[in-house]
DNA sequence: CAGTGTACTAAGCGCGCGCTTAGCGCGATG
DNA sequence: CATCGCGCTAAGCGCGCGCTTAGTACACTG
């Protein structure tokens, strides 16, 4: 029996809180009673509610952008480095599909330099996504005519997926993982071996 | 010089002030503010902020289906009817990006009522490009595994663009609805001609 | 068993929200 | 030129928000 320290349940309540309503409608005193506290217990550990949703922006981004970079360097075949890039990507939007959704659709609630922060780890996001399609492009694996717009589809459609998916429905994360991973391949015009 | 109607011009601040904001961080003051009226003008030509909307939402629920159904019933060349879709349905995201925006993203916004009626709508949608590329897989001309997964991806493509697409950006409508329709017809394994 | 630090709560402040009410200005009508 | 009604506004109500302040319960220490 571990004990969940206070400030990391009152984390998750907010990511369930923001995930349900969104930011703006979420009030602290929901996560606050979620978490099993008292309203003012939220300002014992967090300063401020705009600040909870950083701390949850940023660590979901640092963590994609850091799984991202690892797909990118498991391996230098442009076609498996590609497929699993875009199997992780999307297998962490729907196991995590409730805290992604604040990650990726919350940013604007963020104070200006909380988003221009997150804003970088985006842009990283997108060139590693589009330095993976150029290569392939380069080495005649793939067949690309706008690398950057390309990238943006298949982020896209990972990110996109938060919007419906429903964790107790009939698709795994494995499931829609494999074929958002082969839809990438089949866009860039990937040879098949 | 045609006068544009109180009620319009409110609308369209609505669809402003929603699409840089979200819903529920804006206020009737700033809408009726952004439409040169005092704050109690909202009310002499909409009921409520909510109102307001579920009338942007599912004006622009009943455009984009009907869009679709045309494009559908264009032709009966599967490659053609599909390409024909994604470019309409993406270029009308891109087009009315801030009204696209506020119609994808506050559906939670609304009033179980109007929601419920706004998700008839979408599956309707959903449904249209389901019968497209089924259709295509039937008659031997796309190879597809799992065709409402398919066809999600090919809308969240489209539907996603509103997050990050820039009306003074690079990228033109035409340009972006080109390139993922060609991303399309790749993805449902479309036999070239 | 008094003293102390930690983790929390009870109570509530001030503000800005969605929305209402009462009434005004003014062109159209007789 | 009095009357009416339409389109709008000035003023403000009551509520619930984010957040603060002052204090309490209690495990731990000597």
């Amino acid at each position: 029996m571990t004990e969940v320290p206070a400030r990391e349940r009152l984390m998750d309540a907010a990511v369930e809180a923001f995930a349900e309503r969104g930011f703006h409608a979420t009030t602290t005193r929901d996560i606050s009673t979620r978490a099993g506290m008292s309203p003012a217990a939220l300002y014992v550990h967090h300063a401020s509610k705009e600040q909870l949703l950083y701390e949850i922006s940023s660590a979901g981004h640092l963590n994609t952008r850091h799984m991202l970079a690892d797909a990118y360097a498991s391996t230098a075949d442009p076609v498996a480095r590609l497929a699993t890039m875009q199997f992780e990507f999307t297998k962490w939007h729907a196991v995590h599909s409730k805290r992604a959704r604040v990650v990726q659709y919350e940013i604007s609630a963020l104070t200006p330099e909380h988003r221009r922060e997150v804003a970088g780890h985006r842009r990283d996001i997108e060139r590693i996504y589009q330095d993976a399609i150029r290569e392939g492009a380069d080495k005649g694996v793939f067949e690309i005519e706008d690398v950057p717009g390309t990238a943006l589809a298949l982020i896209s459609m990972a990110i996109d997926l938060v919007r419906w998916y429903q964790p107790d429905g009939p698709r795994t994360p494995d499931s829609v993982a494999q074929l958002y991973a082969d839809l990438a391949l089949r866009a860039v015009g990937a040879r098949t071996a």
